[in-house]
DNA sequence: CAGCAATATGAGTGATTCTCATGTTAAGCG
DNA sequence: CGCTTAACATGAGAATCACTCATATTGCTG
């Protein structure tokens, strides 16, 4: 767990008080972020919020969207806990059993997790301006990351549970399903504050549907 | 065609030269993104390049983000107008034939058309900040509305051409395999320049599987 | 405790978004 | 044709933001 570091943060916090300033400013801007949207969040609000100085920031996050894709990050890593402890916990026969359980664990984070409503998991999000900025593609590649770790997490988790043919067809399925899915949902919670019920579950069909091909029958 | 309009502009553009205007500063900001980004972009840039003052781009446009917005409503009917050519020239017998077609132009776009690499249609740009920002949700709205009217013309499109059964669950289930699409076409131009060849044939067997179930069999 | 390296700090720099007072053109009208 | 009024154009400037860097502080080692 907590495994906000590869290439997203300038200097990783060896001491305590470090490590518990840098959770504060990941905290404060996932509130800042339900408060003011992503386009009004300020990286000197952060600071202020969360006790330290601005210069303290930067000491840590390269720029602000080195916050937001640390915010994203870790948003993904608890995601994906909560998810392994509730498809160990409950007994799963069938595959489709664990998108239902997937799809349910995002909704509930949309609904609780401060921040998550706005960034969930956010690669969308870094895509536009982070390769073409100025030299380097290190924000994207980071950013690609995101949907790789979603997809070897959640194969991770289906092949010990229920023994699929593994494989790069099964890899790309995998990968193709979890990027639908955030999008269909993050729809459903465009249109409306709790997540449409019917885009929900649409969202599962969408998902069953496509990985039936790629996986055992039942 | 051209429909930039709805929410989107300050003030409508009534003679010519301000629509020239407003078009020079839309070629501009299409060029710009490709150059530096989404993040890169400024408007004095956009508005020097085409060939006005400041002043003149906050008359028309209301801000950065409306000038983007503006950008992608002008995609997507460019997309959606293209679209409609290639199903009435093409001999359409299926409606898989739509969904290969609807990808090839979308694929064809990102290729050629300037900025539309890193801005296409932008549901997902605008949402993330634009609801919460400060009071009112304009934005969203306006943002919505892309999604709306992407599934209304390729409902309008597939229904006249394949006498489809209509009703709420097509309407539904038609923005469900746009956004999905969407999603995982951006996805395929993240990982490769041209597109992830891999990746478009598994979008289209992801919306074909999944309309399946709303459409009829051929 | 001396000396050194790591860390902390926040006023300052340059850049950006967007406004608004002023200037310019067109439109209506007797 | 002049006069009045409204629409439109302009760019200097106000406000704000992201990010830096010289200096101060702290902790670490011998």
């Amino acid at each position: 767990m907590m495994n906000v570091s590869a290439g997203t943060l300038r200097r990783r916090p060896a001491q305590r008080r470090s490590l518990e300033r840098v959770e504060r400013m990941l905290d404060e801007c996932a509130r800042l972020l339900d408060e003011v949207g992503y386009d009004g969040l300020t990286t000197k609000e952060v600071a202020r919020r969360a006790g330290v100085p601005i210069g303290t920031f930067y000491q840590f996050f390269p720029d602000k969207q080195g916050l937001v894709r640390a915010l994203a990050l870790r948003n993904l890593d608890g995601f994906l806990d909560r998810l392994t402890i509730r498809l160990g916990s409950a007994e799963i026969t069938d595959w489709t059993d664990a998108v239902h359980l997937a799809v349910d664990e995002f909704v509930a984070m949309k609904r609780t997790t401060p921040g998550f409503a706005i960034v969930d998991f956010g690669e969308i999000l870094f895509s536009p301006g982070g390769p073409a900025l100025k030299g380097t593609n290190r924000l994207l590649d980071a950013a690609l990351e995101n949907n790789v770790i979603v997809a070897d997490r959640l194969r991770a988790l289906t092949i010990d549970l229920l023994g699929a043919p593994r494989g790069p067809g099964l890899d790309r399925a995998l990968v193709v399903a979890v990027e639908a899915a955030d999008a269909v949902l993050k729809l459903a919670f465009r249109l409306h504050p709790d997540g449409d019920p019917d885009l929900i579950a649409e969202c599962k069909n969408l998902v069953r549907r496509y990985l039936a091909d790629h996986l055992p029958e039942r």
